[in-house]
DNA sequence: GCTCAGTATATCGGCGCGATACATCGTGCG
DNA sequence: CGCACGATGTATCGCGCCGATATACTGAGC
């Protein structure tokens, strides 16, 4: 997932690590956060696989450099690794469905195909309707034995799980319309 | 956390990874699973960490065994095992205010010391509220650049910590109440 | 001159995951 | 009768990510 963030930002212009993270939180945005402990050895792994380079010391043109410390790496994108984004970006396979990676995957929606936007929706959709019958036979099946807190927790998901499904509605009858309005 | 969650579900009786990943699922039923590759190593950790004991064949009694195949590693609390999870049920630490410790705690909320339940509930509602902050001032601020997925899910986001803090504060409420009733 | 917050990179141990392997038991179906 | 299948049962491997920790330089305020 990182790697997929990592490269989707990148798209943007070149960065390093820190910027990047910034840049992470706030696309991100109170939703997910990595950790410099992720971040860095991902850097280090995408590097490796040749899907980023290191810009070197040169690039004295736009930024103004009012310091004279080196150290930070830049991290471009190499044309392996937009071939790579523009994979991941097509991937609508069963981890996006799941909390984490339906979350980052939104987050580069837009640049995202419309029929794989469709399918991460509906497969995001499934994911979350069995959630919720899940919770439906727990608590109908709980009256009785189960505890106090837990039932408070299984209709706490219970409702976040029945209004991600009205909102993933929402979401995908405007996918439609726009679709609609394409043809 | 699957350490906290063996602990207590052994409380109950001894078991073997099977039953108890069964036990975990019913328990934390919906909002957490653990994996086999998460549990088998964890209980060798348990075992080496004297927490936890493997029973021997003996135990001919009850159950009444229709089988005749061994393999299965049955595990039962120590002592030190029991004052292991004693101090996880008090600890009210920042990890207890987070997504998964919240959920995992929560589920032995009732054998956990009312103050403990206090502290760990306005802990969670204080990092919920920061979410919600948080994800409010993305909301107002993006009007312009945003991305229209990201702030559907802000949004979503949003609702949803809204909603979690008035559930907190029912649960508090309701604590407090019983807190008077025994005074 | 000092301290403190922000900028910047990096490593370490540890937790948990998904994939995979392997073996046995009971049930149902042809 | 045989055999496939699903449930029972334990285990390992590599990997992604986290929190803690270390290190060091810069700029602002006092």
């Amino acid at each position: 997932m990182l790697e997929f963030a990592i490269l989707g930002l990148l798209h943007e212009a070149p960065m390093h690590g820190y910027v990047l993270r910034k840049r992470l939180h706030e696309t991100l945005g109170m939703f997910r956060t990595f950790s410099y402990g992720s971040l860095y050895p991902t850097l280090r792994r995408l590097q490796r696989a040749g899907w980023i380079v290191e810009e070197d010391a040169e690039s004295a043109d736009t930024e103004s450099r009012t310091w004279g410390r080196r150290a930070r790496r830049v991290y471009k994108l190499t044309a392996e690794g937009k071939e790579r984004f523009a994979d991941l970006l097509a991937d609508a396979g069963p981890q996006t469905w799941d909390d984490e990676g339906f979350g980052v995957h939104l987050a580069f929606f837009s640049r995202t195909p419309a029929d794989v936007r469709m399918r991460i929706l509906e497969g995001r959709r499934r994911r979350v309707e069995e959630r919720r019958e899940g919770l439906r036979a727990a608590l109908s099946r709980a009256e009785e034995r189960i505890d106090r807190y837990t039932r408070e927790l299984h209709r706490l998901g219970l409702e976040s799980s029945e209004r991600e499904v009205r909102w993933l509605n929402e979401l995908i009858a405007h996918e439609q319309a726009e679709q609609r309005d394409s043809d």
